[in-house]
DNA sequence: CCGATCCTCAACCATTAGGTTGACAATCGG
DNA sequence: CCGATTGTCAACCTAATGGTTGAGGATCGG
């Protein structure tokens, strides 16, 4: 757990574009090729194969070449890491939930709040 | 849960940079003001403030002007949605473990793969 | 009222992101 | 060997990021 500096930056970069959430999703499924995962995106082939680099820098997919096509494959551990970065606010939004639920269960003339 | 398509994308992208994630991590323990926020980053208060006007946008951060000194507040509820979207793929890293607990436990003379 | 403080805004700059097109390397199917 | 398929690469463009500086608007402390 030392070189997460810059790694966290780039899986948290890597998701925050539609085109590459919805390719993670696909993979999911099942390994694609380059061309399988352009195929549904308004976009041309070069685009999308960039965007698959930037999947492969930040460790989320690996590539195995087979012959002429290049074949996808779904690396889910920094998934993991994001998972766990966001874990530590978890505490936040579900304190956020028990307020709002104290305010209803609690009498409003015994409220103390700090 | 309908505007969830560029919302996420704002989200991540506030989470792609250290001095953001820094500033999150900070607002958890209390509000701070602008300056508190750029103290301890190595640039200037204007870039901060526009970091600061980053995690506004992405709904991650609330402001309170009091006075001269705008007043910072932890908005937790954007990192629940994206915290649920990777809970989605938190099967396929445990997935992983469970693989990896099965190599260990398969007798290595009926390895028969490649 | 006056100076210091807090913060935003505008202008500017360098780099990256995201997209296009065209060329080409490599492979597969005959 | 030849043509079609698959994918990258390079060049180019526009827009967005991330940073700087300088100016200035409010506001607070006397």
């Amino acid at each position: 757990m030392v070189e997460v500096r810059g790694h966290v930056d780039s899986v948290f970069h890597a998701l925050a574009h539609n085109a590459r959430r919805e390719m993670l999703g696909r993979l999911a499924v099942g390994d694609l090729t380059v061309g399988d995962l352009a195929a549904p995106l308004t976009m041309s082939l070069a685009a999308a194969s960039k965007h698959v680099q930037v999947l492969e820098r930040a460790g989320l997919v690996s590539r195995t070449v087979a012959g002429r096509r290049h074949v996808c494959h779904l690396e889910p551990a920094p998934l993991a890491s994001a998972f766990a970065w966001l874990r530590f606010y978890e505490r936040y939004w579900t304190e956020r939930l028990d307020a709002l639920d104290a305010l209803f269960r609690v009498d409003p003339a015994q409220e103390k709040e700090s």
